[in-house]
Parts: structure tokens; C-alpha cells; sequence
DNA sequence: GTCTCGTCCGGACACCATGTCCGGACGATG
DNA sequence: CATCGTCCGGACATGGTGTCCGGACGAGAC
């Protein structure tokens, strides 16, 4: 007879959690002094202190283990790029570029795990999907803000509402993974600064004067 | 005695550039069908018909191999993008619009390498280098561009050049590779315009009236 | 107290690609 | 005919991957 009482389950479901967090960490400590492509299995298991073989209990592959990080990740990007949106029709240049920062910050954030989403992006056709998403959720999102700020009078109507969209949207992501990139000494400040005025100069100026 | 005529010499060079060339067409061959990641050392010399030891007497790895390739199409990118800042003071939108459109059909023309490019710049730190030196070169030029407007008033004089530059130039990159991307089923004519509205609307719209 | 079940460990295995090395063949030169 | 440069083919060590299995162990079931 199999034992399946209650709390049966629930102390089995809370050990698998726990092992499963364990990994997720290992994994986010592993990136900080290693590439994600690096990253080997064998290391990443004797750093959560768990056999190899029990890895792939829990994940099919290294991606899989990877795209579950990446999850929640991607939900808080999208939530704080939510406040750009839903910024009110008469904002100012500076509510811009706050809501802007806001989006950096959190990149800031979810530096490692967001490095290593990009570099997987490169050649994991799985983990590129789950980025394609959050890349095509938020292009709609800024196309249907420009075409509601068209109908509503506080942006240009003289734009391609999609098609402007997919470049600024372009443009944000690759710039806010060069501010979390090692390489990148850039000076933060004036960077949001720039990039705020080239959304506002592209989709509001003329609008307000 | 070893031989050393100036014929056998230049036939053993000959011979030498035969065989890179081989190599070189072997790797594009290969990228039209598979990823770069999943292109193996074995297939390669199979395709460009030589030994997988002769290999290595030509390249050190996979890597140094798309790096030979590279440099040919960086070079010619940096020379269509040379069309932009080379636009007179009175240039029109339409003007810049070609200029854009220009730099995008030599991404198409190298479509192949490009892709290759930056998946390996996620992983291999060499190629990301060779691959920086192009962004960072555009970048100069951009800012530069800028700069040169502001001081002879066809650019808008209240935003920062560099920062602006740095922004334009990872538009236009990350925009560029959507286009060469087989995932992207975008419309370059209406994309090429948009990229072209918000340059213009950035650096030059207030200076024109 | 013993049985059984679920789970994890450790190790073995086959597989694959990489990079190095070497002996043999071959052609061109002296 | 000896020598040199070059390429081929194959062997080898290395290191990672994914799968599989026997054994251990704790926790309920009876």
C-alpha cells in the first residue's frame, strides 16, 4: 500500500521545494564569478550539495533550470515597465525618466540572472522563446500606449505607432543590458537622461509646448 | 637544403590561401543550415573536404576561424554606416532614410556572418571584443556626428552627444539584427521609416523649419 | 518490528566534440 | 635519390552530458 496521508505530501512537496531552491541559488551564485555558458552541471551540483544525478529530477537540462529562473525574472520587468504606461497623459519629462529608471533598477536587480538569459538567448532555442515573449509583450504594450496617446492628443500622430515601438523597444533592452554588462563604466545618470529625451522628443514633444 | 625558391614560395602560398579560402566558404555553407553553436569541426572540414588535424594548422578554434570571417564584413558595415555621417548640413529626412536604408542592406548582404557574429559574442569573449570594436567605432562616429551638428547648428544643441550616440548606435545594432533574423517577418520598408522618424525627430527636427 | 515506498546518493556507462600528436604518403626541389 | 613542406588518417586524452541502477535511509503502513 502506498503512504499517502496528508502530511505525507505536503513534508515530500516541501522537501522538493527546498531542493529546488537550493538549486536556483546554486545556479545564481555560480553566475557570479562564471559565464552561464560556463557553468557546468558538476559544479552547479556540488555547489547546492546535491548528486548530479538528482539534477535531473528536478530540470531536464541546464536551460530548463535557467528558463525556471528566468520567470520571475521576467513577470518584475514587466510589472515596472507597467509604470511607463500608466503614466497619466499630462506627465512631464521627468515622470518620464523616473519611470524609466524604474525599469533600470530593476534590471540592476536581476543583473545575473538577466546577463545570463541574454548570452543563453544566443543559442538556446527555448530560452530565446521565453525572451521573445517578454520582448513582444512589451513592444504591444508601448504600441498600444502611443496609439492611445494618438486618439487622446499627447503623442505625435504623425508615427508609425507598431513600427516605432519595436525600435524603442529595441533600443531600451539592448541599452539596459549594457548598463548591467561588466564592461559597461557608464555614467548612469546622463545615460537614463539620454534616453528619456529620445522617447520624449520621438513620441510627446510637439505635443506640449 | 631546404628549397626556398621564390616560386615554390608563392606557390605554397598559393596553395595556403587555397585552403583557408576552403575553409572560410566551408563555415558560411555550414551557417546557412545550422547555428553557429551546432556547427562542429568535424562537419566544417568535411564540407570544405580536408582533415580535421589540417584544421587546426589554419585556425586555433571555431572561434579565431568566424574572427577571419568577421573582419571582412565589419569593415564593410563601418563603410556603409560612413554614408550617414558623411550627409551634407541640409541633408532631408529622405536623405537619411537612404543612408539607414543603405547601412541595412549590407547587415542582409552579410546576413549570414552577422548572425553568426553575435550569437558567438554572447560566449566567446574574443569575438565579443571584435565585435565591441565596431559598436564603440560607430559610436565615435555618431557622437562626433552630433557633436560636428551642434557646433554648426543642424543638431538639436540641448542633447548630451556621446550619451545620445550610444543610444542611437544600440538601436540601430539590435534593430539591424532583427531584420536579418529568421524569426523576423517584419516590414522593412515601414521599420526603416520609423528608425529614420526617430533619428530625425532626435537629433534634427527642431534645427529644420 | 518489519515491510514497503519514495527519495537521494554515488558511481558506472555510452556518447560526443575538442585539441594534440604522430607516422605515413606525396609532390616539388636540389 | 635525398630532403623538405604539407596534408591525411587515425589514435589519444580530456571533459562534459544524459541515463541507468544498486544501495541506503527515513517515514508511514500493518
Amino acid at each position: 500500500m502506498p503512504s499517502i496521508t496528508r502530511t505525507t505530501q505536503a513534508a515530500r512537496a516541501k522537501r522538493r521545494e527546498e531542493i529546488r531552491g537550493r538549486l536556483l541559488q546554486a545556479v545564481e551564485q555560480c553566475l557570479e564569478s562564471e559565464t552561464y555558458t560556463d557553468v557546468s552541471i558538476e559544479r552547479l551540483v556540488r555547489q547546492a550539495g546535491i548528486a548530479r544525478s538528482t539534477f535531473y529530477v528536478y530540470f531536464e537540462d541546464k536551460g530548463d533550470l535557467l528558463r525556471a529562473l528566468a520567470e520571475d525574472v521576467i513577470v518584475a520587468i514587466i510589472e515596472s515597465a507597467g509604470y511607463w504606461w500608466a503614466l497619466p497623459p499630462d506627465a512631464t519629462k521627468d515622470d518620464l525618466r523616473e519611470a524609466m529608471e524604474r525599469i533600470a533598477d530593476t534590471y540592476r536587480t536581476h543583473r545575473v540572472v538577466m546577463s545570463a538569459v541574454v548570452e543563453a538567448t544566443a543559442y538556446d532555442e527555448r530560452i530565446a522563446e521565453q525572451f521573445a515573449v517578454l520582448l513582444e509583450r512589451t513592444i504591444s504594450e508601448v504600441a498600444a500606449h502611443i496609439a492611445d496617446g494618438q486618439r487622446r492628443g499627447f503623442a505625435h500622430d504623425d508615427i508609425d505607432a507598431q513600427q516605432t515601438a519595436l525600435w524603442i523597444t529595441w533600443m531600451t533592452e539592448r541599452g539596459l543590458f549594457q548598463l548591467i554588462t561588466p564592461a559597461g563604466a557608464v555614467e548612469t545618470e546622463r545615460l537614463m537622461q539620454a534616453l528619456t529625451d529620445i522617447v520624449w522628443s520621438t513620441l510627446y514633444a510637439r505635443t506640449r509646448s
